[in-house]
DNA sequence: GCGATTCTAATCGTATACGCTCATTGCGCG
DNA sequence: CGCGCAATGAGCGTATACGATTAGAATCGC
């Protein structure tokens, strides 16, 4: 629970330090879409002060993760169905640019390296975590296209829809398909068939957005559902989006 | 010379108004690359405090206009030719993309209006004036696409280089050129010819990006130059970016 | 004379404190 | 009884002040 805090600030600054954890609790669904984060809830939940979040919550803004309403507070970014596949169209687009400038530079031991990521992949059964490895293994796959700006938006993308992601493998498990279609992309890497590389991730990519498209949109009803359910009690709690800080506060009046 | 501080505050917090005037100022080219940027003299300059400056820096950050290295400032980022390459080959991903959507609901009366801003430009002289027309043409091209995420990256992505833009239209007058590819684009959605418009949107924006790279090589080497020459008054000055702040401090020791 | 080191100054990063905006609750009016 | 408006309160935005870090310069030692 204080694993937050105990987290090696490795981040030169604190505000980095913060939008990294936000960034992995978001991306973890500690935090549901559309949750409320007020900053002093976040000063004190850290143990620093405003400034830092407000940099941090600037900082996730861009990245497209948490909305930031003038004088109205941050909140979780909630992804519509039509702005997933937005994003999807978009890592479509700049993905197979990527792959496209990388195949060439794809050294053997970066096929070697990718290879052993599907193998590590393979046994991996947590969504969290696999779903990490796979952001990993696209990043690496790219990686050599030399484009340190493309790298950026496509990781950015990525974390966007990553939630989502875990939250589908959380149910049907899209592993199987996913390993398959990674392999047959490599293949076509190794034999250095740009077009071919590009068509199967273009399709690998398309066919995760039209999953998580027929998951997202009766998702969408029955989270709004416990949302209307949980604001009933909202004014209740004391910390909206903290698990059992022991709530001992705010009981009474009875 | 007021005038940044006589714009109206529009932007409902000082942060967003103080990136806007930033990011004007180094569209405009009245920054010039690399140039830092302290946070007092942002603060001094802009009559505010030094956070809202911070939050702007990190804004501007997010879009890839200026540079921010903890303990060390910012600095308005330097395009090397390389990145310039990359930033068009992601705008030809992403443009052709939202071109793609768009021109299905296209309406006959955006296609008029589009029609009269070709008409506009003809006559404008200023490349300053001309590249905003340019950006609003495009702006205005994908609009239809109904993706504000994408719109969103396209116009970062295009105030990236619209410095490059500028500078190039200064000496060499590729307004001819750009109208009439603008023209055929057009033409091309009134057809609703969406293979035709991405085609030849595509070589409109490659087109200008081989001309920037030509241009970019020697310019930066000269750019090099004069910095070089700069930095040896650097010191001597008080505000770095300012013209004529009467720098009436730190001349003694002689 | 040259290099490493310490000292200093400038600047960044963060904490505290205050003014202001916006949402909500209670009241009065139609 | 429902709707519009004013007062209250919570939370955001900004200014001031201080501690921390880094780059540069003078000094000391070799």
């Amino acid at each position: 629970m204080l694993d937050e805090a105990l987290t090696q600030r490795s981040a030169s600054s604190t505000a980095a330090w913060l939008a990294a954890e936000l960034r992995r609790a978001i991306v973890r669904g500690e935090l549901h879409d559309g949750q409320a984060l007020p900053q002093d809830e976040l000063a004190a939940r850290f143990g620093v002060s405003k400034i830092p979040g407000r940099e941090a919550l600037v900082q996730l803004q861009a990245e497209g993760l948490v909305t930031l309403i003038p004088h109205r507070g941050a909140t979780v970014a909630a992804l519509s169905a039509p702005e997933v596949a937005e994003i999807y169209a978009m890592r479509i687009a700049l993905e197979t640019l990527a792959l496209r400038h990388a195949v060439t530079n794809l050294t053997s031991a970066d096929l070697v390296r990718l290879e052993g990521l599907i193998t590590i992949m393979e046994d991996e059964r947590d969504p969290l975590a696999w779903s990490e490895l796979n952001r990993e293994f696209h990043a690496r796959l790219y990686a050599p296209c030399r484009m340190p700006r493309l790298l950026d938006a496509i990781q950015s993308l990525h974390v966007s829809v990553q939630r989502c992601v875990v939250a589908y493998l959380t149910q049907s498990n899209h592993h199987r398909e996913a390993q398959h279609q990674h392999r047959l992309i490599l293949r076509a890497c190794r034999r250095r068939d740009v077009a071919l590389a590009t068509r199967q991730l273009s399709e690998h990519l398309q066919q995760a957005a039209d999953n998580i498209a027929k998951l997202l949109t009766p998702l969408a009803l029955k989270k709004a559902a416990i949302r209307e359910r949980e604001e009933a009690h909202a004014r209740a709690r004391a910390n909206p989006y903290l698990r059992a800080n022991s709530g001992h506060r705010a009981r009474g009046r009875r």
